[in-house]
DNA sequence: GAAGCGTGGAC
DNA sequence: TGTCCAAGCTT
């Protein structure tokens, strides 16, 4: 499938290497000071960082990230505790099943590799809750490496800057990969610079929403704004909706559950929700999912 | 490949 | 006010 036009030497390769000294300049001035950025941040606490951030905001993942790595500065800490502890501590960050996931990790790196988060690529993917941007992301950000780190923030910078469109796809697709690995920068170390610097770019100017192209270091050689900074013109991009979901239950039963270490019986969640059929279908969910442990007497809690 | 999975802030 | 969006992963 390699064109040529994809080879380095293109024109693509080198619209994209235009970028890399101003966005790396633009970074050293720029970037947020973010715990997870500090020297004294190793690959568990950037590991940590990287599970709370999938789909929640920087500003609501802080304290709880504070709170997790002085409870559990590393992962034999968190492995040795019940599953349902990292659920509580996971307080309201959303998808819960992360937690769980990150708990299996925190043991699955005790048992596979002596407690400490491994350094390779395939075997950080190998890890429950760890995908393609993760496992980049934790060799990119902990250990140097050179990794595309393709999340929603690159794909929408690369998808302005080189492609010329003023979104990305709705879902990640291959051509996002090739993409990203089109522009990385040849050696290692600039590379990982690149991945977080491009990555803050399309947090904090390339926004989905308004973007300050006025503050952007490379306006002048954005595909997009050459173009006249066109619309958005695909798809439309349906939009989530929550109330009166099982998502919407789910997470009333498990704020009960989260409130108290006891065990809770089946009545006090029942008032969490009046639809019978819909509370018993998102209480065997949670249950299925392992976020939820059964009990006798018709009472529950949190996994131990 | 689509669907399911939380929660809250911003405009 | 409702819609969009936020460092995705799993099945």
């Amino acid at each position: 499938m390699g064109s040529v036009l994809d080879q380095s030497g293109s024109p693509l390769t080198a619209a994209a290497t235009a970028l890399h000294e101003p966005v790396l300049r633009w970074y050293d001035a720029n970037a947020r000071v973010l715990p997870w950025r500090q020297p004294d941040a190793g690959p568990w606490a950037v590991m940590v960082s990287e599970f709370m951030l999938q789909q929640t905001p920087v500003n609501r993942v802080l304290p709880a990230y504070h709170a997790w790595l002085e409870r559990w500065p590393k992962p034999v800490d968190l492995a040795a505790e019940p599953p349902g502890e990292a659920v509580r501590a996971w307080d309201r960050l959303g998808y819960p099943r992360r937690a769980l996931r990150l708990h299996a990790a925190a043991q699955a790196i005790v048992e596979r590799h002596g407690g400490e988060v491994p350094d390779d690529h395939d075997a950080l993917l190998a890890l429950p809750g760890v995908g393609t941007y993760t496992a980049a992301a934790i060799a990119s950000f902990a250990f140097g490496q050179r990794h595309a780190v393709v999340d929603t923030n690159v794909r929408r910078v690369l998808a302005r800057t080189l492609t010329g469109v003023a979104q990305p796809t709705i879902s990640p697709t291959a051509a996002d990969q090739r993409l990203a690995a089109t522009a990385l920068p040849a050696d290692e170390p600039t590379a990982a610079r690149w991945a977080v610097a491009s990555m803050e770019l399309g947090a904090l100017v390339c926004t989905a929403r308004t973007p300050k192209c006025g503050d952007c270091p490379i306006r002048d050689r954005c595909a997009w704004v050459l173009a006249g900074s066109p619309p958005y013109d695909g798809p439309p991009r349906r939009g989530q909706t929550y109330e009166g979901t099982d998502r919407q239950v789910r997470g009333r039963l498990l704020a009960v559950l989260r409130a108290t270490s006891d065990a809770v019986p089946k009545k006090a969640l029942d008032a969490c929700w009046h639809d019978e059929v819909q509370r018993e279908r998102a209480l065997d969910g949670l249950v299925a999912d392992g976020l939820v442990e059964p009990l006798p007497r018709a009472r529950y809690r949190l996994p131990n």
